[in-house]
DNA sequence: ATGGTGGGTAGCCCA
């Protein structure tokens, strides 16, 4: 069996400790971080490895965004893409070496898109929907078994949010960024994993704001997720949400996902 | 009822 974790850390310095406990406990293969908030040459290095964690590509860059995938088994690095052409730090790829050999695991922060659901008046929401169209066109290329994993910033379905209503005109979960995810779903076919293994409309929450979780009220969005090829979705056995690490002291705002494969 | 919280950086941007 492989595993393979994802996890929007926002800031792996700050929460290097708990990145720590989470390694320990869930003893996974592999985990692919969102929002790091360093570049490389600050990455907390010596943490990974003193777990085993000996293989590590970080695209990092200073302040903001950044991924990090930190592995047990060998992988081969191959590509960053930039998919906003802006120089943001929001994907690494690499080719599993070993268990789970071929085994190809994208990593990716999708942008947030700013508050305003529209082009005109909010740059940063069109920018959200061109990321989406060039990944569109790049997942129709693919032609190796792939795991997309990481922090997507959309919750698809009306039971991926606390309050389908509510939301349906805050960024996230916004018909035209729903539309242009199920465009990139179908460029390949994937499958989406959390709902393979958790059914609609199961509550799988990965995400509670800061501004709103004091008040106990379980606000909820499935933001974060992992997508596979069909061929390896057919190898998935479990997948599950760390939901206990949203109630450690300073969390991320985030909660890790698991993956096992047969493989 | 247009707030609220959190992280990083440098006197605001991003989520």
């Amino acid at each position: 069996m492989v595993s393979i974790a994802t996890w929007n850390i926002n800031s792996v310095r700050l929460r290097v400790d708990q990145v720590v406990r989470f390694l320990e406990q869930e003893q996974p293969d592999v985990l692919c971080l969102q929002e790091i908030k360093t570049e490389e040459k600050h990455f907390p290095h010596e943490a990974f490895a003193a777990l085993g964690y000996t293989h590590r590509a970080v695209h990092g860059q200073k302040g903001y965004h950044g991924v990090a995938t930190v592995s047990r088994i060998p992988f081969r690095e191959h590509a960053r893409n930039d998919w906003q052409a802006n120089g943001e730090a929001r994907h690494v790829g690499v080719e599993l070496l070993g268990p789970g050999q071929g085994m190809v695991l994208e990593n990716v922060y999708i942008p947030a898109g700013g508050d305003i659901p529209d082009r005109e008046a909010n740059p940063k929401f069109g920018q959200k929907l061109d990321f989406l169209e060039r990944m569109t066109r790049w997942s129709d290329k693919l032609d190796r078994p792939t795991l997309l994993v990481g922090d997507f910033n959309i919750a698809p379905l009306e039971c991926d949010v606390y309050d389908h209503k509510a939301l349906i005109k805050v960024v996230s979960h916004t018909p035209i960024e729903i539309e242009a995810l199920w465009r990139l779903r179908d460029a390949h076919g994937w499958v989406d994993l959390g709902r393979k293994h958790i059914p609609a409309p199961q509550r799988n929450w990965t995400w509670w704001s800061y501004r709103t979780f004091w008040q106990e009220k379980d606000r909820g969005r499935r933001l974060d997720h992992m997508w596979a090829s069909p061929d390896l979705a057919a190898q998935s056995r479990s997948h599950r949400l760390v939901e206990v690490t949203r109630r450690w002291d300073q969390p991320s705002d985030h909660v890790p996902l698991i993956t096992e494969f047969d493989l």
